[in-house]
DNA sequence: GTTAGCACTCAATATGGGAGAGTGCTAACA
DNA sequence: TGTTAGCACTCTCCCATATTGAGTGCTAAC
């Protein structure tokens, strides 16, 4: 089912108005704006066309026209132009990094700032696949009589601690020799690599510990494991509401209730890793039925050439595809060089 | 500026009846409602007094009177009776630490959503005091050539790092000694003690590596200092959109704002450590011109018989005084209850 | 295939009364 | 002197009724 020059153009025309002023748009307003020769009759037919192939809709029979999900489906497969950004505003997405940056968390918050401030949609941020990550480093501290922290160091430059219970007996100094072997054993390998041959080594050499190793194996395989190493940093939560779309609460209750679901989020967001580039999921393509409204444009972004995490802008369905396209594009090589810089990566 | 007892009993009436409704009450309905013993024209004549006097305020001419923010000090100060929490509220916000908890901020942000979804207010977490706190243990891991982790852990369970520019020279067998020291040396000391007497005496016996260890003093000052040391949690934003206050966008959006600067909230409940038990600060007592139509109660918790942090309720300044003390109250003898079996005080 | 013309639809925007809640004032009452 | 009933007055809120205007679909002519 393609669609001939014409049609194409007077779509085109739609979303373009459509993004751009969030009102349906009629064939009077095509006509006088967009010069495509002909009349508004002449449109009109287009129209009715376009609507019975399930491109654009009417939200009552006097209105104009509003691009339908498929439509914008269409749009950003093949219509969209690329756009690039203006100097000025790469210039802008740059400077959010100069003040310095000691850690990862604070780097990917602040991309999230960037994200929101400059496009007025909401930034998120999902740091992801330790899966891939390497082992760093892992120490055992006493705190108390049967207590125990654990702190885990991934060589992307992530922490994760955890407070575990030991048995009574086990002194600090024990923790210390605990540590010292695992470290040895497990040092830069994956944990695929941890699980399957190293274990048991492990375990045969402090056989006397196996209880604290078993809790400590928890907290390495969970930070280096997807599930619970995914984070999500949101940037701009309030920016988004200028969109005219939130003009009545309900919108704005269901979007806020949405994004306390993190782990929802989360795994939309994983699709990005299936594709090269940046990605665009429109409405019910993200399964959630109350996300039919919104849509997501991300990408992911790399530390030697691995994708490490994904950053997107979530934004009505109405969103400048376009733009955000441009904004994700370059964010995402903006991150990477900047996480490179960070950790940097030459030993290992 | 004393007032009278019938005088107090209309502006209770007001008052309550206006947490309860959110709609300005007349002479009317507290004749009805209240058994004053007097006719509506009589409540009338008192509330042209109090009127007068500031404790309450006319939208407009034909309209009932609303409380204004004096009047609400007035109540929590002199009129407010003390409400007790149901068993079943209770068991409600006690289950919810039912899930094993392993980490701080875990149960913090539990305690946070608790905190609104039983009031429908905004639930904010502030820990902070880690001044107070003593310093655990530090761990300096290589990262790459030149660059560092510092790890470091305080009693209270907190863990802070950074990554930190280190001279290529430096190996990993380096940092561990750096590390052994280090722990040696501060082992169980606050970091006042650290600064004053401790700072010499290390610099003394790692003098070649002065530069990575002036980076890890900055790393646990700032972890141990009440500056950074600082972190707010917010919990169920969107609960409090139920409340009525919140019927146009503006407000929602100035709120939204408001909630993403974190530091001010944070400024603005360091106020609860001057007091003992539950602080209130109403409407513009909040410094900020913006919070003028909100209003937090707050308590702070404890370990050791210190505080450590604090919660509160944000909500309208119409929100139900009592019932917000009742619960803070609760959660702060919760909170720390729960905090200090998370991290069992007995070693130290 | 394109276009002008026209009748029709329907949301959005006034317009214009009530209805109702609440007030302040006055005068009468205990 | 304090309290109360009565009353005129003032607003907001709500509902029902035009009015407007953007936009459509259809038909017939070009």
């Amino acid at each position: 089912m393609t669609l001939d020059a014409r049609k194409k153009n007077v779509l085109l025309a739609i979303i373009q108005d459509y993004i751009a002023t969030a009102e349906p748009v009629g064939s009077r307003t095509i006509a006088r704006k967009y010069k495509l020769g002909v009349s508004p009759a002449t449109i009109r037919n287009e129209m009715a066309d376009l609507e019975e192939m399930g491109y654009i809709e009417q939200p009552h029979t006097s209105a104009g026209r509003v691009p339908s999900n498929r439509g914008y489906r269409y749009y950003v497969d093949h219509l969209m132009q690329r756009e690039e950004l203006s100097v000025e505003e790469e210039q802008l997405l740059l400077s959010g990094y100069l003040t310095k940056m000691q850690e990862v968390a604070q780097v990917l918050r602040r991309t999230g700032q960037l994200l929101s401030h400059i496009t007025s949609y909401t930034g998120v941020i999902l740091t992801t696949c330790y899966g891939q990550g390497k082992f760093k480093h892992i120490q055992l501290i006493h705190m108390s009589a049967g207590q125990a922290m654990v702190v885990v160091v991934t060589d992307t430059g992530a922490v994760h601690h955890r407070i575990i219970e030991i048995p009574e007996s086990i002194c600090p100094a024990d923790l210390e020799t605990i540590s010292a072997v695992l470290n040895q054993k497990m040092h830069g390998k994956s944990i695929e690599n941890i699980r399957l041959t190293l274990i048991k080594e492990i375990y045969f050499e402090l056989a006397k510990q196996k209880h604290v190793i078993d809790l400590a194996m928890d907290v390495i395989r969970d930070s280096l494991s997807v599930e619970t190493g995914e984070k999500i940093y949101l940037g701009g939560i309030f920016n988004i509401l200028n969109q005219p779309e939130f003009n009545n609460i309900e919108k704005v209750k269901t979007l806020l209730s949405l994004l306390e679901h993190e782990n929802e989020i989360a795994n939309i967001m994983t699709d990005v890793f299936r594709n090269e580039g940046v990605t665009v999921r429109i409405g019910e393509e993200m399964v959630d039925d109350r996300m039919k409204e919104y849509s997501m444009v991300m990408g992911s972004y790399h530390m030697e050439g691995k994708p490490v995490g994904a950053i997107g802008l979530l934004g009505p369905t109405r969103m400048d595809y376009a733009r955000a396209f441009a904004v994700v594009e370059y964010m995402t090589r903006n991150l990477s060089l900047v996480m490179e810089r960070l950790l940097r990566w030459r030993g290992k």
